[in-house]
DNA sequence: TATTGTTATACTCTATAACTATA
DNA sequence: TATAGTTATAGAGTATAACAATA
């Protein structure tokens, strides 16, 4: 929802909540995209090594719970992980039916690299923005998604 | 992207900006859409209204601009002001390719009422923070999408 | 030749329903 | 009966390519 960005915002949006997250969200996520390219793996992906390397070994549907997508869209990024040897993905002993991911060395050494080009250009996106700007903003944001 | 609320932030992802964006972007527009249901239109359509209200009179491409939105993806919004009569769709007797977009009474109307639903859904969603916070917030995003 | 609105089409993202194998 | 993972499928949402009418 968001192909021009170089014009000037329609005024009676520009105070709208909704407008401004979505425009926020859509420019940083094709600048974080286009950062990420050249590692061959989405957001999502990342999103998903983060979590397994911050929590340890997680079955889909954990894993996806913490992410906030739902266990028929993990089948397809799993498969990814999967895919590029970046998980393990074996069956729980204790429960045959579900499956365990855990991260690889491979993994770990992408999200390594992941993690230094999103810090990049998540720096990029808020260039504007002074240190405490940029924490106040994550800050304001956190408290609104908090549970 | 995030079909459930209640539970901790995934640590790691908590400090990225795009998950606080993307998590924050789809828990709002979840709840503007259903304070907003009842007025039988969606969020992109009030924001039609919002920028011809605010503009005056517009070609489809000129209001799909100022939106952000592809002039083929503004021929079914197009179609759904006109349906509604909530705008009249002349043809521009300076440039007959280009139709003239003109608020109605009717499309006056429902925006009060769309305007009023829309900012109760907003200070709904911004309930923790204080008045300063929500002003500071929507500064904040605003320098980030300013072109 | 270029542009406005339009259609057909395709692609992304995601969820619902139904299946299988386990519990 | 219920749950983990899977598949097929459908629904948003949006963009690209090609076309008619007009510039």
């Amino acid at each position: 929802m968001d192909p021009v960005d170089d014009r000037p915002l329609p005024e009676g949006l520009s105070d709208r909540l909704g407008f401004l997250l979505g425009r926020a969200h859509a420019a940083n996520r094709r600048l974080a995209e286009a950062r990420l390219a050249g590692l061959g793996i989405g957001v999502k992906t990342i999103g998903a090594l983060t979590v397994l390397a911050d929590e340890g070994p997680l079955s889909q549907q954990q894993l996806g719970q913490r992410m906030g997508v739902d266990r028929t869209t993990m089948v397809a990024v799993t498969n990814e992980l999967d895919d590029l040897r970046l998980v393990t993905r074996e069956r729980n002993p204790r429960d045959r039916r579900a499956y365990t991911l855990r991260l690889t060395g491979t993994g770990r050494r992408l999200l390594r690299r992941a993690t230094t080009a999103a810090e990049r250009a998540e720096a990029e996106f808020l260039a504007e923005l002074s240190p405490a700007e940029r924490q106040q903003l994550k800050a304001l944001l956190r408290r609104l998604i908090a549970p």
